[in-house]
DNA sequence: TGGGTTACTGACAATTCTGTAAGTAAGCAC
DNA sequence: GTGCTTACTTACAGAATTGTCAGTAACCCA
């Protein structure tokens, strides 16, 4: 009534937005963004997501580009920002786990993959992802251990059970906290060692 | 019209109408589970559901309770058929892996697990689940290992990677299947591998 | 065969959601 | 100031969904 209108610019509006749809998203699923919520929770009218969006499923686009885009520079800067020469690649590890695990990308990833639709289909890009993480790991592990280096299937591999297990951390962390005598950051810790020793080749050659 | 009205015994329309929204919890998500959908796929008009169920949420806690018996069911008898005794727990752990990672147990159950509600809250019991099965592997690993065996912890921990991965497994298995070189089963194979020797104490200690 | 129980149906109610249309006003250029 | 663009709102339309209710008919048992 008497309060006045607010007229953020476009960019502003959209960015405010998308923090809240990514909130529910992460919350209660795709499904769980609803316009009104937002609407009531940003303290504007529903139609204006419509206009800076178009509709509903726009929204849960660019949601989901955001998020993709979001962890992708996450990743790229913690591994371009690590001693790539140093001769234990552990820092690096565990701050990729952290990138992947402790902010709420892990559970909006998992969300997207499990729930994925046309709409978010060509912005999820997991296998490329996945694909460029491994190389780079790998190439740590050929400077590190020379002709003893096994296959990079292997390493992808590897690469590939520590972010699947992320995945499911992500999801069943709440039942697992519950669960007596599990502490999650301890098993963090825990993943990291057994991959890193894996990685060193402990266990030498592929397995 | 003409035909004539079918009148299942209760059990069997309960078992059809699970069966189905079962399918569609695994493919879209609880979400998913539409009355008039369902009665359309079984050809039966939709307050049938409802007067076997009382409401949607009890459909879809009906569905979550049996998916859960069902797979603690098949766990049991995989794991109560193994030869405990046996020298090496492979087939033990394939066909745990088979169990979980096949059928669609695991997507059904990740399902559950993200978008977990009040409804179904109870009927998970993921950490007991989880407890039982480290249990029996840390008796076989402390037959097979005597006073070298590590802690319960370890083994726990290493449990819990196997399924984690195996839900994220479930999750982002058919965008894995699209990268290149990346072989589903070859990737299992290679994961049980690596767990046996870990189990096996080829790292002798805990990590 | 008759009668009771209950699986099942059709029609309707009520809510909730996305999306549209038309109009308002805030900020910017001049 | 004048006027243009556009962020934003109110009111409404249309569709879809869950749930109710009264009634029908199939199966079981006497």
């Amino acid at each position: 009534m008497g309060a006045k209108r607010r007229r953020l610019p476009a960019e502003q509006a959209r960015a405010a937005i998308l923090d809240a749809a990514e909130r529910h998203l992460a919350a209660r699923g795709p499904e769980g963004i609803r316009l009104k919520d937002l609407a009531v929770e940003l303290g504007i009218s529903h139609p204006t997501i419509l206009h800076h969006f178009g509709s509903r499923a726009g929204l849960v686009r660019a949601v989901a580009q955001r998020a993709v885009r979001s962890l992708e520079n996450d990743l790229v800067a913690v591994i371009a920002g690590g001693d790539v020469d140093e001769q234990a690649a552990t820092g690096l590890f565990e701050r990729v786990l952290e990138v992947l695990g402790e902010r709420r990308h892990a559970r909006t990833l998992a969300w997207l993959l499990l729930a994925r639709t046309d709409e978010t289909e060509d912005v999820l890009d997991y296998g490329a992802q996945l694909g460029r993480l491994a190389a780079v790991v790998h190439q740590n592990r050929t400077a590190h251990l020379g002709d003893r280096t096994p296959e990079y299937q292997d390493t992808l591999f590897a690469v590939m059970l520590a972010s699947l297990a992320l995945f499911g951390h992500a999801i069943a962390n709440p039942m697992l906290s519950t669960h007596a005598g599990v502490n999650p950051r301890e098993f963090l810790h825990w993943l990291t060692r057994l991959l890193l020793r894996y990685l060193d080749c402990s266990i030498t050659g592929p397995v």
